[in-house]
DNA sequence: CGGCTGGGTTCGACGTGCGAACTCAGCTAG
DNA sequence: CTAGCTGAGTTCGCACGTCGAACCCAGCCG
């Protein structure tokens, strides 16, 4: 069986796009990883607009990558704002990749904007492809073989 | 100074999305990762509409990420094909963290449709955030801290 | 009570992705 | 030499989604 007839849909990386694919929706994270949490922060920061950010919000709450929670300062009314759930937070490994390798090919200006480091020892966080046996692995060094999950293209069962 | 006053677009995550993020373009690249380097195979295979493929692979050509070599079999006319450039393969962790992330939010059927391994050991391969001093990171444990390209939003010099 | 502000929702215009149909080059069969 | 096939696009009209701007609404404040 050979990789090229696994069916596309079945793959995570297409199921994970279906969500995480749509237009804003990691700078959201993003936004989020940052500390934003107020529609209109959000809003200005990312220069969206209002009626797509409403929606994207929606959507991500309703996907469980945001939590809506309400809010309130003193002498101001009560708000609403948008907090990382776990299965948001479990995207950062995408976002940090994405950075890397912005940072690599997309470079030319002056430096990384933001640098994230490991609360426990302070050293800078980096996403690696890792083997079980503990190896850092280049992304030249990885075989692709069929999982037990597979399915082919043309047959519904076997 | 707060990382919530960077300027959005300055960051690598919002650059590398205006590439990566259009549509497709990441599902052609696992094609690619896949084996697939023909038009007809690709088209075929993920269900894209060939005049977004053909302007997608256009684009991916252009932006570095696919390279174009013409190919021939025997009795054939000679046809492009697409193969990974230096530039694509290095998006590989961006693809692993994001089937690791359908793995495990999405999952709700027979398991992994796709097995990458370690070509030295054998061993999984797995997208991992660690830091330098070599601990594997939780996604809860990073600090985030302004770098030294950081720009504010409402200052040009800064 | 009347205005202000945060947090949306509604609306029309534009842009872009989409599938289907068309094009075109080179190979092959007759 | 011609007719037909195939792979690889290109063109076309439609539909959906994003956009900015305008509108709305609830609560607080003067």
């Amino acid at each position: 069986m050979d990789l090229r007839d696994l069916d596309s849909s079945t793959c995570s990386v297409a199921r994970s796009l279906e969500i995480v694919g749509r237009p804003w929706v990691l700078l959201v994270l993003r936004e989020a990883f940052y500390g934003l949490r107020r529609f209109s922060d959000i809003q200005e920061h990312l220069g969206v607009s209002r009626s797509v950010l409403a929606a994207r919000l929606d959507e991500m709450v309703e996907e469980g990558l945001l939590e809506r929670r309400p809010y309130r300062e003193p002498g101001r009314r009560e708000r609403t704002e948008y907090v990382l759930a776990d299965k948001g937070r479990d995207l950062y490994p995408v976002i940090v990749a994405l950075r890397q390798w912005g940072d690599r090919h997309l470079a030319g200006d002056d430096g990384v904007p933001v640098h994230a480091e490991h609360a426990g020892c302070g050293a800078s966080v980096r996403a690696e492809l890792v083997c079980e046996a503990g190896h850092v692995v280049d992304s030249g060094d990885v075989e692709r073989r069929p999982g037990p999950g597979m399915r082919r293209r043309d047959a519904v069962a076997g």
